[in-house]
DNA sequence: GTTAGCACTCCTAAAAGCTGAGTGCTAACA
DNA sequence: TGTTAGCACTCAGCTTTTAGGAGTGCTAAC
């Protein structure tokens, strides 16, 4: 069977409606719809039609139609109109906190979760392949040194280490000498085991500091297992009956605020090429995390240098406003890059 | 009216009958209870006594009789056994991240959700009074600085500023000379505008960097303005019928997911002398934040160092088990402060 | 190919009926 | 005087019934 115009039409309007109410569409409704002229039991017919060919369903025998997931798709892929909202307050905010990139995240979260009334998350930039910039050893007092690692990206992490012997000041300066000319400027993959070997031999009695500040590199490095995600408007979903459930509900909310399932998400944005838009949906059993396979989720990968990429995404129900969705996620993403982008 | 010994222990059933079912209790099931062998006639009679002295009410005529927030009071005042069970798997997984705070923290609201079946949060400790420690500057690459600000405590803040001029090796040690002989062990009242003037003068062309240097060590001082708050479980409302209505869960659960009203429990027990336990119980409308007035909140202070406090807090349904989570706070502290005291 | 008409399905909401837990009161008992 | 058995009464909540309405599929006519 051929899905001709009038069948896309008329798909297209039991979509829309249903979006809108939530309630399955009879035929009648469509019938009363403006351009297409046609009485509700050729609608009918055209719906046993769309039925057949599985982009619609009934949720029972004498009730309106509602989307599949194939309609939703197709929807999507074809027949959304692009409309270009903006978010003139986000900008503002972010603006005004831009100096902290955690702040601005957890803002735009907010902002993102109270505009759309969907639930958000967001996901902190993280390199792809790191390399060291920086070593600083430094005496806190008589008992602790502290490490300060600077990786590329301005990413900093602080290690405290214990010292039981004293350690004067030439010698410090000595170390941070050893470890900065011989580490800087390596990724993780670079500096194995002979090469520790060799510093550690060149540190002499201090061989048990240098392993330490070179654990902290590791755990500096590979940063992105612990990847910080910010998450807001969980109980947005209780809004939408077809996900208030009780059940479901409670597993959904728990997904975000526990956050480890999210970077599933996160993670398998990274890898795939997005397109040129870098905007990906997701609806019901397509996507990866399986507490949300009642749910569609639309992500955005925003880019701030090459390579630094982190994740925005709406979770929402299945018939979320696709259109507004992608609008204010591509205006967030194209924020975010305007404002760390140099 | 007097509240003789068998009114109290007729009350003692209702709460704790209460407590386990969250249905009404009525006189024949208190009857039944052991100890007291009293018919539910006679029962019915205290019970009616017990209602005017307000201590319990009715929902409704011909229903059973439920605690009111003054019965709930006079039992975790005066009737409560004190139960000493112990969390051994927490003290292990607390161990074994012990090297990261806000990890330890965050695995600790969790555990504590986990096993109570409430909802839990955690503040991170603050310290009340600060001192600057200890202040580094180094260079990160040509246009930036980096520096690293020590607080007592070994919190440290990073803080990265962008330079036009060039600075030579020399001129950033005697910079470091500089900040660290004035400023360190000072407090932020201590660090007053002619301090900072006579900094400047001695920086000269450098006054600006010393500028940036101030404030953000102001910043790092003043940290507990933006108080980390953990937490977990607030899906855990949902199992409770009483609050697991849309409009009051998703407000109570969006509380714990904006965390900044619960700064305001923080605050409160900050100041508040807590007795030799440190154990505070607010019951329904006693409780410092408006979305939870159908719930009680248990929190416990716990004090790693002179000053340097923290709240650990439950919150769930009025009928919570005070026993249970009276004796979990109090191990949970005693665990934190064993393993991070000196 | 389109449409009006009709019988049929089945969800939903409201109404009616029933049940059981629980009460308050009274009168009798120890 | 305190305790108890008994009884009539209340009322939330469940089940059943009923009615209504939205929507369908099919057929026959245009």
């Amino acid at each position: 069977m051929l899905l001709d115009d009038r069948k896309l039409k008329i798909l297209q309007a039991i979509i829309r409606n249903y979006l809108e109410t939530g309630e399955p569409v009879g035929s009648r409704t469509i019938s009363k719809f403006a351009d297409l002229n046609l009485s509700s039991a050729t609608i009918r017919n055209e719906m046993a039609d769309l039925e057949e060919m599985g982009y619609i369903l009934q949720p029972h025998t004498s009730a309106g139609r509602i989307p599949s997931d194939k309609g939703y798709r197709l929807y999507v892929d074809t027949m959304m109109e692009e409309k270009t909202r903006e978010i003139e307050e986000l900008k503002e905010t972010l603006l005004k906190k831009a100096d902290k990139i955690d702040k601005v995240l957890k803002e735009a979260a907010k902002v993102l979760a109270q505009n759309t009334n969907y639930a958000s998350m967001i996901s902190a930039p993280s390199y792809i392949r790191n390399k060291l910039k920086f070593i600083q050893l430094s005496k806190v007092d008589q008992h602790q040194l502290l490490a300060v690692i600077v990786v590329e990206g301005n990413v900093i992490k602080n290690h405290i280490l214990k010292i039981t012997d004293q350690l004067d000041d030439e010698t410090l300066l000595k170390l941070n000498i050893l470890l900065n000319t011989h580490l800087n400027g390596l990724s993780i993959e670079e500096i194995n085991l002979s090469m520790i070997h060799r510093l550690k031999q060149q540190a002499g009695t201090y061989s048990a500091i240098v392993s330490e500040v070179i654990e902290a590199v590791g755990e500096a490095i590979k940063a992105d297992e612990d990847l910080e995600i910010y998450t807001s408007g969980a109980t947005n979903i209780l809004k939408y009956p077809e996900l208030a459930d009780h059940q479901k509900a409670s597993e959904l909310i728990t997904t975000f605020e526990e956050k480890q399932l999210l970077t599933e998400l996160v993670n398998e944005n990274k890898d795939k090429e997005t397109g040129s838009t870098g905007i990906q949906v997701y609806i019901g059993n397509e996507t990866p995390i399986e507490s949300m396979k009642d749910c569609s989720i639309v992500t955005a990968t925003y880019e701030l240098d090459e390579g630094m990429r982190g994740t925005i995404g709406i979770v929402g129900p299945k018939r979320m406003d696709y259109d507004k969705v992608v609008g204010v996620l591509k205006s967030l993403k194209s924020q975010l890059e305007d404002i760390y982008r140099k």
